[in-house]
DNA sequence: TGTACATCAGTGAACGCGCGTTCACTGATGTAC
DNA sequence: TGTACATCAGTGAACGCGCGTTCACTGATGTAC
């Protein structure tokens, strides 16, 4: 309650609320503070109440992106259970999850620009993020014979990049890229090349 | 010459030079019309003699940045020789070094946020790119036997996906990522694996 | 070679606008007694 | 239960600024004769 009357309740939240939505529909650099200060029902200097400028409000933005992102994902890989190879599948079907299901999120971490070292309790999230990624990837390599094993941040930056790049190119309406696959597909089946090419997976299709 | 004065000589492309310095410095929504005219010599009003404003002015960018994507693709590809996995193995690396040597231009084609219809020279010449990869992609694939061959669409948008991801994510600041590994390296190691997954190297390192 | 003239690229002043940011203020809320 | 008071979230007016866009203009260039 107490949404309505002078004191809205939850500013905080709700200008940043205002502020993902925006991201969504026109891009992390395509709207202005005042436009998220008048989204949240409330005079653009109320937002120097909560915030240090339009900038520090697209960080705690990501930040909470990189928080959902984290949880989720290790939510997803589930200790490994129940093999190294499933977990690690189910988090690559995270990640796209996560970018359809909160775009604003995704972009304000991955596209808008913002430093991650502007605000040392985004860098902290953000690093437990790639945490969680790259602990997935440890130990599913440990199923590959040593010497034919790449480094395991190797091995993540590589899977990251992959789906990064499909959700970019092909998950959006993108540089206007039809895609030919439902992403989520186009996803599941380069990981799968990928792991086989590591020996994780039969060479049979 | 006809470089000072009242003309300019060849405005045009001055300002498109301008704006993909701009771009490289500031990103694709980081500047305005008003700048690049100045950083061009040239009042703003003038821009106005050659482009509709600034979206038209940073789709010509792109339009530029695409043809030059596809020549250097072509020329890397070289009509398939000396073998086709090593002219594919070259235009991924021309990927990588387009995005690097063309910084302004990639982020004009890639994340401007640009719609590729919005230009009917635009279209042309993202479509002739993409088809560039696609042949590369469909001439490879004719290496695999027919029943464990994925789409050559699929194979080109994965090698895609993943070299945009490694730019985006490590090949930049990016979002703070600090790549463990030069781009160059993680993109090679990275579509070696995936085409051993394929198939189309030995499995043994 | 020289002169008159058409063309049109770029000027500069003007406009209305919304921006970010500041400031003294107001009034809702919660707490002490 | 009621009253006085401290706190502080949000207001609204104000500022200086640079923006995109328009317009009548100016003057450099190139061509016709």
């Amino acid at each position: 309650m107490a949404k309505a009357g002078y004191h809205h309740g939850n500013l905080r939240q709700a200008l940043v609320d205002a502020t993902l939505t925006l991201i969504t529909e026109k891009g992390p650099q395509g709207f202005t503070l005042s436009e998220a200060a008048k989204a949240a029902g409330v005079t653009p200097a109320a937002v120097y109440r909560h915030f240090a400028g339009r900038e520090d409000l697209i960080a705690e933005a990501a930040r909470q992106g990189y928080e959902i992102f984290a949880s989720l994902m290790e939510y997803a890989y589930n200790d490994g259970k129940p093999t190294a190879l499933a977990a690690f599948e189910a988090t690559g079907r995270a990640y796209l999850a996560f970018a359809r299901r909160y775009p604003g999120h995704y972009m304000a971490m991955f596209e808008s620009g913002v430093a991650l070292n502007s605000n040392p309790a985004l860098a902290a999230a953000a690093m437990r993020a790639r945490g969680v990624l790259e602990q997935a990837a440890a130990k599913l390599s440990e199923h590959i014979p040593p010497e034919k094993r790449p480094p395991p941040s190797m091995f993540s930056a590589h899977i990251w990049a992959m789906s990064h790049g499909v959700v970019e190119l092909f998950a959006r309406g993108g540089p206007g890229l039809r895609s030919p696959f439902p992403p989520e597909e186009l996803l599941e089946a380069g990981i799968g090349i990928y792991l086989r090419g590591l020996g994780l997976l039969p060479p049979d299709s």
